[in-house]
DNA sequence: CGATCTATGTCAATATTATAACAAATCAGA
DNA sequence: TCTGATTTGTTATAATATTGACATAGATCG
């Protein structure tokens, strides 16, 4: 694994994403303290692992009372921050790529959804969610304009690679894979399979 | 992490099942033989890896050629197939729920979905993907009815809590859960969360 | 038939991650 | 203000996972 400039564990800082969301929930509800055990169940965790989640980014909760919900928030948001945000596209607007933007919304932190595609002219043109649909020629100009550096590929398994390289080719450098098909790009780009049918498979084991 | 009694470790298991789904995947390609570094590259690992999961299971490949797609994939499969199957509804026609029935299709190995439920009348008593929609209210007797051990929530945020909740109360054992909200169920019941959002943001991490 | 090349099988070393345990600190209540 | 209960901060320990290295074995070619 390797590990990024601020010496924070990669693994770690996975988990603080997680945190952040569970804190703005937590802040929803209004809720002012919260302990570590109560974080850790959240987070499907242990106490001592947030705890030392939380040393590791030099963040002092209080005895007794825990770690101050809103303090907190803000110290992980404020890590988090470090980190450019991403600009993003979708590629593929059928049902699972608006189910995705609708459920997604388009207010997530560190993230800003820039533009979807669609090879289907009858969808293009159209806002989705709040998203501008183009059509999928314009793929390599728009993501240069718009100066897009992540992907969610929501395209049909026979698809994938090609819109892949086409995104990569042109600078993208992170890419959210739905299609179920393994992706084979240069190692500079990050991809991350959400292999629905894979999860299903792998709670099935689990749960034994 | 929690072992299994057949004593491959758990991070190896779910390895297993993503070599199971690239080796399918090469076998409709026609391919033959795979070298563990092929592999690895499609799974994201490394040669000494793979060759570690397989020595584990006690696969043998030959040297020079690699491991034959088929043999491979039918060992894989056997051990995995050891597990019984699950049995699969799942929560919320929506966008996304109809969505994830299309996506995944019907034919997963160790899974199969056996009914979709809605709230919303108008969704119900359809077909969907090949999956018949239930109103929700019959949630408990569907699901003891069918013998369900396996949920997907693809409801909105403020529901999903309940559900699971309902779900849990009639014998589901594991649930794969879409809502972005923290499930708090009891510890036996295997809750794994596809925050779409959470992948977002993490990926976006990474990609610097 | 032997030399060579390539990829496996495996163990040891390493790195990483998680757990447990405890001292220090804070608050509440008497 | 002292006592006790409770939770943090941190270190030491244990468990786990990954990597590296190399001997071994099959295939190919002269």
């Amino acid at each position: 694994m390797k590990q990024n400039k601020s010496d924070i564990p990669l693994k770690t800082m996975e988990r603080l994403v997680t945190y952040r969301r569970l804190l703005q929930y937590l802040a929803s509800e209004g809720r002012a303290f919260v302990f570590s055990h109560e974080l850790a169940k959240l987070a499907n965790n242990t106490a001592a692992q947030v705890r030392r989640d939380l040393m590791i980014i030099g963040h002092h909760g209080s005895p007794i009372r825990g770690y101050g919900v809103r303090p907190l928030a803000a110290h992980v948001d404020r890590l988090l921050a470090q980190h450019e945000p991403s600009r993003v596209a979708l590629v593929g607007a059928g049902n699972l790529g608006r189910a995705i933007l609708a459920h997604v919304g388009f207010q997530l932190p560190g993230v800003t959804i820039l533009a979807a595609f669609d090879s289907d002219e009858e969808r293009t043109g159209r806002v989705i969610a709040g998203v501008r649909c183009y059509p999928v020629r314009e793929l390599e100009s728009r993501v240069v304009e718009l100066g897009i550096n992540l992907g969610i590929l929501a395209v049909p398994a026979a698809e994938a690679q090609e819109v892949a390289e086409r995104l990569a080719a042109v600078g993208v450098t992170g890419i959210l894979n739905f299609a179920p098909v393994p992706l084979r790009l240069p190692q500079d780009v990050v991809v991350d399979e959400v292999d629905i049918g894979l999860k299903l498979e792998r709670i099935a084991l689990c749960r034994q």
